[in-house]
RNA sequence: GGAGGAAUGCCCGAGCGGCCAAAGGGAGCAGACUGUAAAUCUGCCGGCUUAUGCCUUCGGUGGUUCGAAUCCACCUUCCUCCA
């Protein structure tokens, strides 16, 4: 069954349900995306580590990866975006790419922003000097980047925030999702909406409503995994994820864990993006079929056998525990290369399995 | 041969009478990381331990003192300069 997208040249495609879960292809003028799908983060316009060769590659081949609106803008800037000819050409990756609003920004940064009813003032993290970010800004900035799906500029409050808070994000975020959606996006742009809420159900299925009559290629669950519990996070996606309109991509911002993604395939959604896999490379957590491995740990001195045995990754298949605690050690610069690799590698391959088995034990719609 | 200087916990290195089991850094050990201010951050790091507790430590031996890593004497080792 397939589900023509508001943007021209996107479409959803759904092939089989199983329960809430669902796999699919989100077909879209730069490449099909087999969904659920997770997406390498790329937040400066590279995903850490990985050249777009290796992430095109077998065993990642990341059929998308993101890059953030708030990054970009300040570095290298509009003038090179827009002299390069958009995010694409400048880091040699022809897939799609989405691109977040500088949203999570908001957030993340809130340490040195001022939030108002127009925008965003933000002061840089790079060298303090001040900027204004818009929902319309937002847009304008995606546009020149040039992403195949630009999100929403909303407001996400921290996980342990008041119900007034929310309330107040509530209705930002509303009012700048209606404010980007009057900006008029570069041809073969998608663009999602972003529903807020925090862990209240109602308050969840309350902005769904106001977000999903504003006509989206897709909507995204963002504030989730930001603080609040665990159990917390699964009871919303249990009784929200399914509940978001069928015939357009789900997509949950940020989430997570190899454990997370699995709960939120089961309760619907399609697509995820986390820093996680090459965050924690890099900081020593590797992940495994066999368990969580901390390279760095005196277990792994003198282990000549691969961090995953199933693996096929040229990390696992080239390269023992030994090996990578050495130069993860000596602080080496490949270490990063090699631990990205197998993390992506890792990723990629649970929501393929998680995708495999919905398509083998599923029903067509 | 003579004159100075130095020896501190695994390493480097502060301390120069009590607030010192001894700053700081490194190494080591463990942990955190969820729309990336992160190749970052946190904790432990003499022993026993729940400890604001006890025990053993600052080259060695002896001494001064209520009290010494800190002062004195001698010894050992190393460094610099003069012959």
């Amino acid at each position: 069954m397939i589900f023509e997208l508001p943007t021209p040249g996107f479409s959803f495609e759904l092939l089989a349900t199983l329960g809430h879960a669902r796999a699919g292809i989100l077909h879209t003028p730069r490449g099909d995306i087999a969904t659920p799908v997770f997406m390498p983060v790329g937040t400066a316009g590279t995903v850490k580590a990985m050249t777009a060769d290796e992430l095109r590659a077998e065993p990642i081949d990341a059929k998308i990866i993101l890059g953030n609106t708030y990054h970009l803008y300040l570095r290298p800037g509009m003038d090179v975006m827009r002299h390069v000819g958009g995010l694409h050409k400048f880091a040699a990756w022809d897939r799609p790419i989405l691109t977040d609003s500088g949203g999570f920004q908001v957030f993340s940064l809130s340490g040195i922003n001022e939030i108002d009813d127009d925008g965003v003032t933000f002061r840089s993290h790079i060298d303090g000097s001040k900027h204004r970010l818009t929902p319309e800004i937002s847009m304008e900035i995606q546009g020149v980047i040039g992403s195949d799906i630009a999100m929403v500029f909303d407001q996400c409050p921290p996980g342990d925030a008041a119900p007034e808070v929310h309330e107040v994000a509530l209705a930002r975020t509303t009012a700048w999702a209606k404010r980007c959606r009057a900006v008029a996006r570069p041809a073969g742009q998608a663009a999602f909406g972003i529903i807020q809420g925090g862990i209240d159900v109602a308050r969840r299925m309350r902005h769904m409503g106001e977000i999903a009559a504003l006509d989206w290629d897709g909507h995204a669950l963002g504030g989730l995994a930001v603080g609040e519990s665990i159990a917390d996070t699964y009871r919303v996606l249990d009784e929200v994820a399914h509940a978001m309109p069928a015939d357009k991509p789900r997509y949950l911002m940020g989430v997570g864990t190899p454990a997370d993604l699995e709960h939120a395939i089961g309760a619907g959604i399609d697509m995820f993006d986390c820093v996680m896999p090459t965050r924690n490379a890099r900081n020593g957590y590797l992940f495994s079929t066999t368990g969580r491995v901390n390279i760095p740990n005196a277990a792994n001195r003198t282990d000549l056998g691969p961090i995953d045995p199933e693996c096929p990754c040229s990390t696992c298949r080239t390269h023992s525990r030994a090996y990578l605690r050495h130069l993860y050690t000596a602080k080496e610069i490949l270490y990063a290369r090699l631990a990205t690799l197998h993390n992506l590698t890792y990723y990629a391959r649970h929501v393929r399995r998680l995708r495999d088995r919905i398509l083998a034990e599923g029903v067509r719609p």
